[in-house]
DNA sequence: TCTGGGGTCCTAGGACCC
DNA sequence: TCTGGGGTCCTAGGACCC
């Protein structure tokens, strides 16, 4: 058994606890750049916002409808998801944090009324944090997805599923009649793991309502499709495969990657970004102790600019000794970066990617043939602590660019709200 | 006329997730 | 003018082995 603890609108909600004018109205948080919507106010999704939507195309078609659109502020959200996960921890005994504003709590060992304990949880959150949350209970992963689906859509919608389901939704309690009219009121693309192309070959097939699917049968479903879409199936039948991780696997790669806030030309402000990207991969890999064996670099224009020469390539840097080092990181990014790079074109886009880790614990012996690399791993560690006590690139490689002035590739974000909660200088004050 | 059987590893691409 | 970022898993096909 499990519940599914998810923060609404999340990002929206971030920003309304410290803007209670917020309320009410339609608003959305835009992607970097401030280039298209990534989080919707229901009053916003009212409106016909999709997401995704580009924040120009809004600007035009609804002018006059009183969107209020935010840049991304990562930091607050990041934050408020810490608060809000460590009071959606309470309502068992374990927990996986599956996402910023999702979590899934195991509660096969639990007795009692899950659904009275769960709205309890729900109000603790709501009232410590402003965040207001959906819980979803299910005798499996993908069961409680669906449940969390109908308690929030229940409670945005009322008469869409039966009003006491709003807000805490346990399927795992209802009367087989109610689990199928459930089902069947709702569509099969709102289950996990169903995306865009499945969902339009199942429709294909005739199929419409999740009541459909979990009719379906698992060896069939395999047979013509995949084994991905069987486990789907099994699992809405209340077969666990999808597996709980109580402590995150470290990560098989890592990337840091961006658009520009304005075309780039110059191979010299590409080297830049792309110092920076491997710098801050570099990072969260010295974090989960991992080191890269290979280090990938891409370099594209935009495909939404017609009337641009279009050039996008990629290239790959094998290492001769796996490292966590920022310096041979960068050095190998900006090695892919110089090799690709082609002039004449307007470059939108960037990114490193960190491929082939393993455990820093873990090493590969070998002949002493020749001095082997420095031994940075004490400079790494200072500069991560100072850059963590000082804040995000205090301390930098000269490559990327800071002491040389302006930095013509860096991200648009006009609209950012203050970080309330880890700078004192954004504290909010209260004024009596 | 007629060309085996069984296996591993790697990569690219597709599909999905938030 | 203006269109995000960061991941995972699975499969097919090629290269290679004996």
């Amino acid at each position: 058994m499990y519940a599914l603890v998810d923060g609404n609108n999340f990002y929206v909600s971030c920003e309304r606890v410290f803007r209670p004018s917020l309320q009410g109205r339609p608003v959305i948080v835009l992607s970097n750049n401030d280039g298209c919507a990534i989080a919707r106010s229901n009053e916003a999704k009212a409106l016909g916002i999709a997401m995704g939507a580009p924040w120009f195309q809004i600007r035009q078609t609804l002018p006059d409808a009183g969107v209020v659109a935010l840049s991304a502020n990562f930091t607050l959200y990041g934050d408020m998801s810490n608060r809000m996960m460590a009071i959606a921890a309470g309502l068992g005994p374990g927990q996986e944090i599956y996402s910023i504003d999702e979590s899934f709590i195991d509660m096969s060992t639990m007795r009692g009324d899950l659904v009275a304990r769960s709205h309890r949880v729900r109000e603790r959150i709501l009232q410590w944090t402003g965040i207001p949350t959906g819980i979803g209970i299910g005798a499996t992963k993908t069961l409680a997805k669906l449940a969390n689906h109908v308690a929030k859509t229940a409670d945005r919608t009322p008469g869409s599923y039966p009003v006491d389901l709003a807000r805490v939704c346990n399927l795992s309690a209802l009367p087989a009649s109610d689990l199928e009219a459930v089902f069947a009121a709702t569509a099969l693309g709102e289950v996990w793991g169903i995306g865009r192309r499945i969902g339009a070959q199942l429709q294909e097939a005739g199929l419409k309502s999740v009541l459909d699917v979990v009719r379906l049968d698992p060896a069939m479903v395999r047979g013509r499709w995949s084994v991905v879409l069987e486990r789907t199936v099994r699992e809405l039948q209340g077969q666990q495969c999808v597996g709980f991780e109580d402590e995150a696997p470290a990560k098989k790669e890592i990337a840091s990657t961006r658009s520009f806030g304005q075309p780039v030309t110059q191979l010299a402000d590409l080297i830049e970004a792309v110092s920076q990207f491997a710098s801050r991969a570099a990072e969260k890999l010295r974090r989960q102790e991992s080191r890269a064996g290979q280090v990938l670099c891409f370099i594209r224009t935009s495909p939404f600019r017609r009337d641009d020469k279009q050039y996008s390539r990629s290239v790959t840097i094998p290492l001769r000794r796996p490292t966590a080092d920022t310096a041979a990181l960068v050095q190998a990014a900006v090695h892919g970066a110089k090799a690709i790079f082609k002039p004449g074109f307007n470059y939108a886009k960037a990114g490193v990617m960190l491929l082939d880790l393993q455990d820093a614990s873990v090493e590969q012996q070998e002949l002493a043939l020749d001095e082997g690399p420095p031994d940075r791993s004490a400079l790494m560690e200072t500069m991560d602590r100072l850059n963590e006590r000082y804040g995000r690139g205090s301390i930098a490689l000269a490559s990327t660019g800071r002491s040389n002035g302006q930095r013509v590739w860096t991200m648009k974000q006009s609209l950012k709200t203050p970080e309330y909660t880890t700078r004192w200088a954004d504290v909010p004050r209260v004024l009596a």
